[in-house]
DNA sequence: CTGAATGAAAG
DNA sequence: CTTTCATTCAG
C-alpha cells in the first residue's frame, strides 16, 4: 500500500473534495518505485474462459517483460510524451466533431455499414497511436494496444475524463448522424468463438460471415438510419437519411436554440486542449479535419455540429437531466459561452490537457521516464510531479473538476492487486505472450 | 483474418 | 453474466 499512485480505495472520497495533494508524496520520493503499473484484472480467474485477454492473462499483470518491444512506461503517455512534438497527439476533438458528410462517407466506404462510435479508450488510443508507434519504433499494433491500455489506466483523471467526454460527444454526434442506428452484435452462438475451446475465433466459424464488411447484412447488424419516426424530435428537421446532401456543411447538431448555452454552436470543450500540443501551435492533426470543413462550405469557422456538453440538451434521446454532470464524472465542461475561457487556456498549455500551474512555470523536467530499446526517452531527473493543482474554475461551475491526484478511484490500488510479490520496481512492462518478433 | 487494448451495448 | 465490435495494421 505504500507507494501506490492510487490512494487506497478506502480513503477515496467520492465527493468533490479536492484532493490536494497530488500523487502521494512517495511517488516522488526517492526510495519508492516511481510508478506502479495499473492492472486491470484483479481477478484473473473470475472469467473462467473469457475469450481472450479480457480477464485472463491480458497484460502481464506483473512484470512482463516484453520481449520484442522493450518499452518501459513510467507514466501515462500524456505526461510521458508531453515534450514530444513530432507526432502530435491526434486532435480527437476534431474527430468527434467531424462533419456529417464525412461520417456519411465513412459509411459509404464501408458499404453502408454504420460503424460503432468509438469509446473513450478507442479515442485515446487513436489520439496517441502515432506517438506510441514512434516510441516503439515499429508498427506493431498489438503492442500499441498494450501500451495504450497500460497508459490509459495510468492516465490522470483529467485525461480520462477528457476522452470520456469526447466519447460522449462522439456518441451523440453519431446518433445524430445515424438516427435509427442500433448496435447489433453478431449473434454470438453461431460462431464458435473459442470459448475455452480451440476454435478459431471468429474467422472460420462463421460461414460466409466474415464479419466485417462482407456480405453480412449490414442492414441486419446495424439498423439503417431511416426510421425518421424515431426522431421526430428536433432533429427531424434534418434530413433523416443523409442530410449531408442538403445541408452540406451545416453543423447539423445545431438546430437552433436548443443548444442553450452553446448558442454559438461552437463550444470548445475544455477538455479539448489536447488538440494543440504545443500550446497554440496547431498540429497537423487539426488541419486535416479542417480541410473537410473547408470543402464543405460556408462554415464560418468550423462549427462542430455538436456544440458541447451543454448542447446535449438538444439531442433527441438525451434528456438533460441525465446528462447533468455527475459527481464522479464531471462532464460539464465548462465552457462558458462558446469559447474557452482564456484563463483556462493558460492552464492548458500542454499537450495532454493537464492543467498546468498558472503561475509557476511548468516543471521543466518530466517526472516520468520512458525508454525504449530503440531509443526513446531518457529518464529525466525526477523532480516534481506535475502536481495537479486545483484548477481555478469559475465559481459558477457546479461541478468542480477533481484535480489533484487524478488517480481514479475506479481503479483499485494496483499494489494491493499485485500483492507484494509484484511490488517491485518494475514499472511497467509489457508482457508479450504470443507474438515474438 | 488475428491479435492487443477498454468500454458500450447487446443477448 | 457473456460476447461482439469500435481502431489499427504487421504478420
Amino acid at each position: 500500500m505504500p507507494t501506490s499512485f492510487y490512494p487506497p480505495i478506502s480513503d477515496y472520497q467520492p465527493s468533490y473534495t479536492l484532493p490536494i495533494s497530488t500523487p502521494p508524496a512517495e511517488s516522488l520520493g526517492s526510495a519508492s518505485p516511481s510508478w506502479s503499473p495499473p492492472t486491470r484484472n484483479q481477478n484473473p480467474a473470475s472469467k473462467s474462459k473469457v475469450t481472450k485477454s479480457r480477464g485472463g492473462r491480458s497484460r502481464g499483470k506483473r512484470d512482463g517483460t516484453v520481449a520484442s518491444c522493450n518499452l518501459h512506461l513510467t507514466g501515462p503517455l500524456s505526461i510521458m510524451t508531453q515534450d514530444m512534438v513530432d507526432p502530435p497527439v491526434r486532435d480527437m476533438e476534431a474527430w468527434v466533431n467531424r462533419s456529417l458528410e464525412e461520417r456519411q462517407q465513412e459509411v459509404d466506404a464501408k458499404n453502408g455499414e454504420i460503424p460503432r462510435p468509438m469509446n473513450s479508450f478507442m479515442l485515446y488510443r487513436s489520439a496517441y497511436i502515432a506517438r506510441i508507434k514512434t516510441l516503439l519504433g515499429k508498427n506493431c499494433n498489438q503492442n500499441v494496444s498494450r501500451i495504450a491500455g497500460i497508459s490509459w489506466r495510468a492516465e490522470t483523471k483529467e485525461v480520462r475524463e477528457k476522452f470520456e467526454n469526447l466519447a460522449v460527444v462522439e456518441r451523440q454526434n453519431h446518433a445524430t448522424s445515424h438516427p435509427g442506428y442500433k448496435f447489433k452484435p453478431h449473434k454470438g452462438p453461431a460462431t464458435t468463438r473459442r470459448t475455452g475451446e480451440y476454435t478459431p475465433p471468429r474467422s472460420s466459424a462463421t460461414p460466409g460471415a466474415s464479419i466485417r464488411g462482407s456480405s453480412v447484412d449490414w442492414d441486419d447488424r446495424h439498423m439503417r438510419e431511416g426510421t425518421p419516426s424515431m426522431m421526430h424530435h428536433r432533429l427531424e428537421s434534418f434530413d433523416v437519411g443523409y442530410m449531408a446532401s442538403s445541408r452540406g456543411s451545416i453543423p447539423f447538431g445545431t438546430p437552433d436554440s436548443t443548444l442553450g448555452a452553446g448558442a454559438s454552436g461552437y463550444l470548445t470543450p475544455m477538455w479539448s486542449n489536447t488538440s494543440y500540443p504545443n500550446g497554440g501551435l496547431h498540429p497537423i492533426g487539426t488541419h486535416v479535419e479542417d480541410l473537410q470543413f473547408s470543402r464543405a462550405s460556408p462554415m464560418p469557422h468550423e462549427l462542430p455540429y455538436v456544440s458541447s456538453t451543454n448542447g446535449l440538451t438538444g439531442i433527441p434521446g438525451a434528456s438533460h437531466e441525465l446528462l447533468q454532470p455527475q459527481p464522479t464524472h464531471p462532464v460539464s465542461t465548462q465552457i462558458i459561452g462558446g469559447h474557452m475561457d482564456p484563463q483556462l487556456l493558460d492552464y492548458t498549455s500542454e499537450t495532454n490537457g493537464l492543467p498546468m500551474l498558472p503561475g509557476p512555470p511548468t516543471p521543466p523536467t518530466n517526472p516520468y521516464h520512458l525508454w525504449a530499446e530503440e531509443g526513446c526517452y531518457l529518464p529525466t531527473t525526477d523532480s516534481t510531479v506535475p502536481s495537479p493543482v486545483p484548477f481555478p474554475l469559475p465559481a459558477s461551475y457546479p461541478v468542480p473538476m477533481q484535480h489533484g491526484p487524478s488517480w481514479d478511484a475506479k481503479y483499485p490500488d494496483p499494489n494491493s492487486l499485485l500483492g507484494d510479490s509484484t511490488s517491485q520496481e518494475i514499472d511497467s512492462w509489457l508482457d508479450q505472450p504470443s507474438s515474438n518478433y
